[in-house]
RNA sequence: UGGGGUGUCGCCAAGCGGUAAGGCAACGGACUCUGACUCCGUCAUUCCGAGGUUCAAAUCCUCGCACCCCAGCCA
């Protein structure tokens, strides 16, 4: 392994190089620490990507760890759920995988030795009372009635604590620092709580249950993490890290942070994810709106394309928003590349072209990839009859319209030529059908295939078709910042349109779920996973295709569809 | 009003005393049987502001300003 690497220069990246070079380590090793308690999401994929992307390029290692001190909250489902997307995004953290309630003994143990040493009390003051004397932002707190017990006392305490012999809520543990800190995390933490409940990894074995604080560095240290990389709001808390590392004379990793993923028109945060979920705004954790990884994935979105967004954030320590569009790219720069071209209409609008023979069927053999030859093709019917998209032809057509319009000559996508000669309504004067007459020296490769005509459209023979539902999404929000109280308010009320009688091409047919296409002119389209059954699938749409038209048609400044 | 942070193009982001990388977006143009892709070109005399040090500052110093985080027995 090099440490050559080709990615922008990040502040950490840097720290590990120096750090390397100076000798004060050998080799790196990071972690990725979630707690069980949900799904993952966008930003936990930079999270991931950050700390086994830089154990992988400086040829370390990347422990996958889960934080699970808190039972009430978690659950082995989520952790399942958690390592299928850490697999799923492309990183393998092989036999190192760890769960921090395996440390609870000798965290335990670590726990009498600081009592032992006068640096932990057993504290029997209320969660209101602790609350109250820990003062506020701008006023100092007070030190607890319990403070100054001996340690004979204090160490008798938690063991009995240990013992299930008082009730959750009585008493907890607390580090004896300095209730006069500004840094409020420094005014005598909580290490311990009594918590009465079952764990989902370590069973029944416990009743007492450390705090985050006082688990997260000693894990690290016991799994000889070299950089212990997390976000911002955790700042404050280092000085705790390294002070409990310090007090117990253990090997101290260094915690670096960086500014949490913000991405516009959606949340991030679980408790609003969550209640997206509940209130029905959504169809569940994997719904494809979702930032959740799940939902990314049910959307189509490839963990090549998540990867690469990961890469072109950056990693920094400012606030910063990044803006849905850079995702929306990365998407479609590897679907262009890996997905295979198919035609599908939409919304269709039937299309006769009169001087076709009645029972003629043409078999056209089209390539899968333009660019890429080794994609392969495959054969395409045509016939007299024929769907195209409804928006593709207007009887007043705008300057500029380069498709199907009275009169106008347009190109049927690897087919012929063809010019429309009127249409057929129904009794309210909408258009349902339009006629036309095609010249059959035009199809590809005929002596007139190479005049020219200003537009292309895609078609599907309206005999061949098969019909199938697809799923257009929009972004979840409104405003691109969904925040305070009334961030409800800004749900996208038509994130989802249902399309239900969309007309495919025939080899669409048993498209396997996941994979994913690009529907000619129209954006890359991922086969449900969930509600596809063989033979029928359903569509969804991952992201449309770049559109320099209907920005100039609706001088639209956004990316949104409305 | 205590403490900890952050401020470089519309959005990210390099830069670490030697005279502003790159990506996304945007805007021109070429190409095109996807108005896609691709290609070519344009896009910060200026780095939150004001002083100062220096031959030379986004980078050092001083004083301001703005924004973010912290008062869970959550992580």
């Amino acid at each position: 392994m090099t440490i050559e690497t080709t990615q922008t220069p990040n502040f950490i990246r840097a720290i590990i190089e120096e750090d390397l070079a100076s000798g004060k380590h050998k080799t790196v090793i990071t972690r990725f620490p979630p707690e069980p308690n949900g799904y993952l999401h966008i930003g936990h994929a930079k999270s991931i990507c950050i700390n086994f992307g830089l154990a992988g390029d400086f040829g370390g290692r990347c422990h996958l760890r889960f934080d699970d001190t808190n039972p009430a909250k978690e659950e082995v489902e989520y952790a399942e759920s958690i390592k299928e997307s850490v697999r799923w995004l492309g990183f393998d953290w092989g036999e190192h995988l760890y769960y921090a309630s395996d440390y609870f003994e000798q965290l335990y143990q670590w726990g009498e030795q600081l009592v032992r040493q006068g640096d932990a009390y057993v504290d029997d003051l209320s969660a209101d009372e602790i609350r109250a004397y820990r003062g506020t932002l701008t006023e100092t707190g007070k030190e607890s009635p319990y403070r100054n017990r001996s340690a004979d006392e204090n160490l008798e305490l938690f063991r009995r604590m240990r013992a299930g012999e008082f009730p959750d809520g009585s008493r907890v543990l607390r580090a004896k620092i300095d209730m006069s800190s500004p840094n409020l995390n420094l005014r005598d933490p909580v290490m311990y709580r009594i918590l009465h409940a079952p764990h989902p990894h370590a069973g029944e074995k416990w009743c007492i249950y450390p705090m985050y604080d006082y688990a997260h560095g000693q894990s690290d240290s016991i799994e000889g993490i070299t950089h212990s990389i997390c976000t911002l709001e955790f700042e404050d808390h280092r000085p705790l890290y390294d002070w409990f590392l310090d007090r117990l004379g253990i090997y101290p990793p260094r915690q670096y942070e960086f500014a949490r993923l913000n991405l516009t028109y959606t949340v991030m945060s679980k408790r609003k994810l969550l209640q997206l979920v509940q209130d029905g705004d959504v169809r569940g954790w994997d719904d494809p709106r979702m930032p959740t990884l799940v939902g990314l994935r049910r959307r189509g979105y490839t963990p090549d394309a998540i990867r690469s967004f990961c890469e072109r954030i950056g990693v920094g320590r400012s606030d910063s928003w990044i803006d849905m569009s850079i995702l929306e790219e990365s998407v479609r720069e590897d679907l262009n590349e890996r997905a295979p071209r198919a035609m599908a209409v939409l919304r269709p609008l039937k299309l006769v072209i009169d001087n076709y023979p009645e029972d003629l069927v043409e078999e056209f053999t089209v390539a899968n990839h333009p660019q890429k030859p080794e994609a392969g093709s495959r054969t395409i019917p045509f016939c007299r009859e024929v769907w195209i998209e409804t928006d593709d032809f207007l009887e007043e057509p705008p300057k500029g319209f380069h498709r199907l319009a009275p009169g106008q000559e347009v190109r049927l996508r690897y087919a012929y030529i063809v010019r429309c000669t009127g249409v057929v309504r129904d009794g309210a004067g909408n258009v349902i059908e339009v006629r036309c007459s095609y010249d059959p020296d035009t199809h590809t490769g005929g002596p007139a295939a190479g005049r020219k005509v200003k537009g292309v459209i895609h078609w599907v023979s309206a005999l061949h078709a098969i019909e199938a539902e697809v799923r257009l999404y929009d972004r979840l929000f409104t405003e691109p910042n969904p925040a305070g109280d009334e961030w409800k308010s800004f749900v996208n009320l038509h994130s989802v349109e249902i399309l239900t009688s969309c007309r495919l091409e025939p080899s669409l047919k048993e498209a396997a779920p996941e994979s994913r296409y690009q529907f000619e002119r129209q954006g890359y389209f991922c086969v449900d996973a969930k509600d596809s059954t063989p033979g029928k699938p359903v569509f969804n749409r991952t992201v449309t295709l770049r559109d320099s038209w209907a920005k100039l048609d609706k001088g639209d400044q956004g990316n949104s569809k409305a």
